[in-house]
DNA sequence: AAAAAAT
C-alpha cells in the first residue's frame, strides 16, 4: 500500500545511518560492505521498526542481507551465552523452497552473526537428522529451513515454535510453485499470531499476494526491480542448432571463448548426468548439480563451483533461483525452460551486484516458440547469432567410425595434476579424466534410465550424439552434413 | 513435457 518507487531515489544510503548493532556493522565492513542497496536501504528501516514487508526483488541484489541484518539485530537484545535450552527458545524462522537457498542464507547469517552469541540451525532435508536435533535442543534464536524437514521436527517435536516473533518466506514464488502452500500453512498455524512476518517473492503475482494477505499485517510493499526485468548489464545472445549439436556447441563455446566459469542449465537430471559426463570426458572441469544426487554431492558440487575449483556447473532448474555465485560471468542455457520465468531467473546468476554478465542460449526449432514466449515475457529481443560449429564434432559417420576406440576413453586424460595445487590459468577448464567410484547398486539404476532416454533418443529420430559414442573429435574429419 | 521437497 505505501509508494516507495521515489523515496530514497537520489539518497544512498551507508549502512552506519540504520542504527545497526555495533557487532553487526563491524561484521558488514568486514565483508567489505559499506553502501546499502535500495532494497536494503528500504527494507532495513522497515524491518527494524517491527513493521511486515513484501518484498519484490531480484536475486543479486541484496536481498538476503536485507532481511538477515535487521532480523539479526533484532534478534541481539537475545543474545546470550547461557548453555540453559531455555534461553535459546527459537524467536525467528527463515524459511527457502530449496536445500542449497536455505544453506546460503545460513551461510550469510552465520557470517553476520560469527561475533555475538546467537545461535543459528539449520535445517533441511537430504543430511542426518540427528545432529539437526541436537542443536535443536541446545537451542538456538534462529532457525533457516526448508518446510519438509521442518515439518518432520514438528511432527517428532523437536522443535517448539511458540516463541518465534518473526517469519520469512523467501523466494515465496518458488515455495508456492514447488506445491508447498499447505505445508506452510501447517507451519503458520503454529507461529504465535503477533509477529513479524516478512516476504520475498521474485514477482508478486496475485497468488503471492493472496499469501500476504493471509501471513502478513499491512504490510510495506518494497519493489526495486522491475517485474521480469532482466539486467540490463547481462548481455543476452541466441544460438539455433538442432538437437544434436548441442552437446558439440557447448563444447565450441566452452573452448572459443575465454571463460572463466560458467553455470550450464539443462532440462532434465538425465541430461545433466550425460552432459557433465561428456563434458568430463573431453578433460573439462565440470560437475553437476540436480535433484538425483544425494545432498552431499550437491553441497561439494556447489563448494567446489563457488570456490573456482570446477569450471563448470551443470545444473537444472534446481539452481535457477538464488544461488549466489560471486562474479559469475556466464550463463548457458542448453536447453530453453519450459517456464519462461525460469530464464530470467537462470540468467540472472550472472550479472550479479553490478558485474556484467553474458548469457548464451541454444535452440532448436522446436524450441523456438519457448524463446518467443521468454522475449514476450522480458519484452526484450533476444539478438541471434550463428555458431561455427566444427564439422567433426557434429558428425555421425565420424562417430560410428570412432567408436572402436571407446576403450581407451580418458586415455588421453590419463596423467594426473598434483593433487590440490590450482590448475594453471591455460589449463583452467581442464582436468584428468578420472571415472568415479560408484553405488553398484545405483550405477546399475543410472544405466537403466540412460539405456531408456538413449531409446527414446532413437525413437524420437534424433541422431545420436557424435561425441556421446565417438569420444574425442578429431579436427578436419569432413563428413556428410545430417539431414534435419 | 520438468524440477523441487520428508522418508
Amino acid at each position: 500500500m505505501t509508494d516507495t518507487s521515489n523515496a530514497n531515489a537520489e539518497s544512498v544510503k551507508s549502512f552506519s545511518e540504520f542504527g545497526l548493532h555495533p557487532d553487526l556493522l563491524t561484521a558488514i565492513s568486514a565483508s567489505g560492505y559499506t553502501v546499502a542497496t535500495p532494497i536494503q536501504a528500504q527494507a532495513i528501516p522497515a524491518i527494524i521498526d517491527g513493521r511486515d514487508v513484501m518484498g519484490a526483488a531480484q536475486t543479486g541484489t541484496g536481498k538476503t542481507a536485507a532481511f538477515t541484518l535487521p532480523l539479526l539485530h533484532r534478534l541481539m537484545p537475545y543474545a546470550s551465552n547461557s548453555t540453559s535450552p531455555a534461553r535459546h527458545p527459537v524467536r525467528a524462522l527463515i524459511l527457502a523452497p530449496t536445500r542449497e537457498l536455505a544453506d546460503q542464507v545460513a551461510d550469510s547469517v552465520k557470517r553476520y552473526s560469527e561475533s555475538c552469541p546467537l545461535r543459528v540451525a539449520v535445517v533441511f532435508g537430504g543430511v542426518d537428522i540427528a545432529a539437526q536435533k541436537e542443536e535443536l535442543r541446545k537451542g538456538c534464536e534462529l532457525v533457516i529451513a526448508t518446510p519438509g524437514r521442518l515439518l518432520d521436527h514438528i511432527e517428532q517435536k523437536t522443535i517448539n515454535l511458540s516463541q518465534v516473533n518473526t517469519l520469512v518466506l523467501d523466494e515465496a514464488d518458488r515455495m508456492l510453485d514447488m506445491g508447498f502452500l499447505p505445508d506452510l500453512e501447517r507451519i503458520v498455524k503454529l507461529l504465535p499470531k503477533s509477529r513479524q512476518s516478512l516476504l520475498f517473492s521474485a514477482t508478486f503475482s496475485g497468488e503471492i499476494r493472496k499469501l500476504a494477505r493471509s501471513f502478513l499485517k499491512s504490510p510495506i510493499e518494497i519493489n526495486v526491480a522491475p517485474q521480469n526485468a532482466t539486467a540490463e548489464n547481462v548481455t543476452q545472445i541466441a544460438y539455433p542448432v538442432s538437437n544434436h549439436q548441442k552437446q558439440a556447441a557447448v563444447l565450441h563455446l566452452l573452448k572459443s571463448r575465454n571463460l572463466s566459469q560458467v553455470i550450464i542449465f539443462v532440462n532434465t537430471k538425465i541430461g545433466a548426468s550425460r552432459l557433465t559426463r561428456e563434458l568430463v570426458k573431453e578433460g573439462i572441469k565440470a560437475e553437476s548439480i540436480h535433484g538425483d544426487k544425494s545432498q552431499l554431492e550437491r553441497i561439494k558440487a556447489l563448494e567446489s563451483f563457488k570456490s573456482g575449483e570446477t569450471a563448470v556447473l551443470v545444473a537444472t532448474d534446481v539452481a535457477a533461483r538464488g544461488l549466489d555465485v560471486a562474479g559469475l560471468p556466464c550463463v548457458i542455457n542448453v536447453d530453453l525452460p519450459f517456464n519462461p520465468e525460469d530464464y530470467v531467473h537462470r540468467i540472472g546468476r550472472t550479472g550479479r551486484a553490478g558485474a556484467s554478465g553474458e548469457a548464451i542460449a541454444l535452440y532448436t526449432d522446436h524450441e523456438e516458440k519457448l524463446l518467443e514466449d521468454i522475449e514476450k515475457l522480458i519484452k526484450v529481443k533476444v539478438p541471434r547469432g550463428a555458431l561455427n560449429i566444427p564439422e567433426a564434432s557434429q558428425s555421425r559417420a565420424h562417430a560410428s567410425n570412432d567408436s572402436r576406440s571407446r576403450g581407451g576413453k580418458g586415455e588421453r586424460f590419463k596423467r594426473t595434476f598434483p593433487g590440490s595445487r590450482p590448475a594453471p590459468i591455460d589449463d583452467f577448464f581442464f582436468r584428468p579424466y578420472e571415472p568415479s567410484v560408484k553405488d553398484p547398486q545405483k550405477e546399475a539404476q543410472r544405466q537403466q534410465q540412460e539405456q531408456k532416454w538413449i531409446e527414446h533418443q532413437a525413437t524420437s529420430k534424433q541422431p545420436q550424439l557424435a561425441i556421446l559414442l565417438g569420444g574425442r573429435p578429431k579436427k578436419n574429419i569432413k563428413s556428410a552434413e545430417s539431414n534435419d
